[in-house]
DNA sequence: GCAATTATTGACCGTGCGGTCCACCAAGCG
DNA sequence: CGCTTGGTGGACCGCACGGTCAATAATTGC
């Protein structure tokens, strides 16, 4: 056998991952690659490929752990409209408001790249049927727990509540200060998700 | 006196807004924006200054035509929610989908600079409270003409709104079908502006 | 029609980028 | 121990970018 890794290929991808999402793709250079992940260029491209490689990865890393988090709000509350209100809420509950900060990786990327790259183009429309369907899933059981009404399909439902959600996210990019934000969540959740 | 410029300053504004709108500020080349505008580098500069003055040229251009667009549809239906509800439903009801496919364009440019260009994020925030402040004001006349529950102040309604809308930007950029969005539009333009 | 002034053009420049390559080095095996 | 294998790091490359500048053209006032 020859040599092996002297780093750890998950740390890495964290950290690059970070990068991109304080900092963009464009304007995240292959410097501040190496810096970030400790790694000289040749083994960054000998473990991960080029850059846009390298972001697709950390792109799927901040997907699959993004929706592992929505998996574990939806299934935590004990009524499902709770969870979706949850939801609804999550970009100013994030501790720190680091949601708020610096957005949703996938939003930034899909406003940046999906344009020209299918790559994320497809990834973007993979995240967002995912959660649709995971959502929907939730809506239909605070139909069936009497929480919410039954005149609006749950897939319909769930994308409305996704957009209403990542509407937030925008708000936030803008600079909106997190108790106003705060408060337009709650206008959304208490509109889109009356009490009875 | 001296030579007069050969060309007509609106006219290139818009061009160079048309291209930052259709590929973003970073992946505009000067060559792009020399082929756009149809002037040689030179003018460009002479006449604008730097890429990014020029960018935000640009981007007020578009903030002023939009808030003119949004004026219009706020005072041009008889019923003030029924003006809300075209003015959420207005990122599907573009001909030809143009902002389901492009987006805003003062979305994009707060998606990708506004963490990075304090003249950005300055903008964003500007076009924001405008935006926030004119919708606010039919909200109230909703209220008054009895089409809309007075249980929201009407500024956190319009934030309300505004977010809703924003939020199917996004889902149209990342490309959704027009007509799966239209039914989402909707479904967020019912809930949020009941018929009574 | 000449002088003064400003727009126009495109060749040119320095820089920083993404990407490559190779000399060096650590680990396992006989 | 030495050989093989593959990881490592940084010097290096070509290129495309944003930006500059000097020669030239067009217009007006005198």
């Amino acid at each position: 056998m020859a040599r092996p890794r002297q780093f750890d290929e998950e740390q890495v991808i964290r950290a690059v991952r970070d990068q991109f999402w304080d900092a963009g793709y464009a304007a995240t250079s292959l410097e501040d690659l190496v810096r970030v992940s400790g790694l000289g260029k040749g083994s960054l491209y000998g473990a991960f490929g080029d850059k846009h490689r390298l972001f697709l990865k950390a792109l799927r890393e901040y997907t699959d752990t993004s929706g592992g988090y929505l998996r574990e709000m939806l299934a935590s509350a004990p009524r499902a409209v709770d969870a979706l209100r949850a939801f609804v809420m999550a970009p100013v509950n994030d501790p720190g408001g680091a949601a708020a900060r610096r957005g949703c990786l996938m939003a930034n990327s899909t406003y940046e790249l999906a344009t020209s790259d299918p790559d994320v183009l497809a990834e973007a429309r993979r995240t967002y049927e995912a959660t649709t369907a995971l959502v929907a899933e939730s809506v239909g059981r605070a139909q069936d727990e009497g929480d919410l009404p039954r005149d609006v399909n749950p897939v319909e439902m769930a994308r409305a509540l996704l957009a209403a959600q990542q509407g937030l996210v925008f708000m936030g990019r803008t600079g909106l200060d997190i108790d106003t934000l705060t408060a337009t969540a709650r206008t959304l959740a208490v509109k889109l998700l009356p009490d009875a």
